[in-house]
DNA sequence: TTTCGTGCAAAACATTTGCAAGACA
DNA sequence: TGTCTTGCAAATGTTTTGCACGAAA
């Protein structure tokens, strides 16, 4: 965790920002919740707990410039509300979702799945892919579980 | 396009909704500018141009339905707006986006590509997946030759 | 000193809701 | 009549901004 800091702290640096308290304390709540999919109220909250006297704006701010360059990425479920990833060290694609529509459980996966998706549409459209993603939604294996159960 | 009308009127009616004028006047928008995505304002604007007495709180609610009833498909590229975009007829699966991130063009792609990633989600995590979004990041084939000419 | 970062409160936005009035079976 | 549907205005909830103060180089 430390060296992931660090990491952060010099990839700010390079850029010409400060790793300030807050600003750390932001990373820190990412770092500890980095499966959950944190809104910026959720990781305001829990920022909070340990640093009581920082404000939402400052989060939000946070927030803005960890993906600005690229640290965390910002998503949208389409509830009102934008979450905050962080990126997978060395990850040079956004990682992929599975989104189950009964118990609203969010799965990452890590796996690189598009190569061949992504050859088609550099050759068929002229379209030079840099980033991508992609989401699905169904049913996810516990709630198939839970179903045969009934 | 008079008979895309009659069919989404049938929707509704399966429903138990009724096609009003003002909802009528939302679709009509919606299928003269069916590549465009639109947001609520944008819609709202354009309805306002033939039937100014409707509003938006109409347009917003008229939306909500027709996504309900999956004939339009609520979408979000990452500003701080929903957008609105027609399933395509008899279309199983969203369609695909393109996004340019030097011109902010959105093109769609309606092929489907995603077969063979989606049976590798069903056996590998289980998954049972209902539907998909994908949506690529890069330079599109107009900004590419630009590029070209500098 | 000068720049950058912060907290707070106010503002800006998109979206939703309450409600009284209208349309229509 | 009774049920939907609407327009308006007010409310809500998230995110952004203005500004004066504080911290650090």
């Amino acid at each position: 965790m430390e060296k992931r800091i660090e990491a952060i702290k010099k990839h700010l640096q390079t850029a010409s920002y400060k790793l300030t308290p807050q600003r750390e304390a932001t990373v820190r709540v990412l770092l500890e919740h980095e499966e959950d999919h944190l809104s910026a109220e959720d990781v305001y909250l829990l920022v909070k707990e340990k640093s009581p006297e920082i404000g939402l704006a400052t989060v939000y701010r946070t927030l803005e410039l960890l993906t600005e360059l690229k640290i965390v990425d910002k998503i949208n479920f389409g509830d009102g509300v934008s979450r905050y990833d962080l990126r997978h060290e060395g990850a040079t694609h956004f990682h992929h979702h599975l989104i189950c529509t009964e118990c609203g459980a969010v799965d990452e996966v890590e796996e690189y799945l598009l190569s061949d998706v992504e050859k088609a549409v550099e050759t068929t459209w002229k379209f030079q892919v840099k980033d991508h993603r992609l989401t699905f939604y169904g049913i996810c294996h516990r709630c198939q579980e839970d179903d045969g159960q009934k």
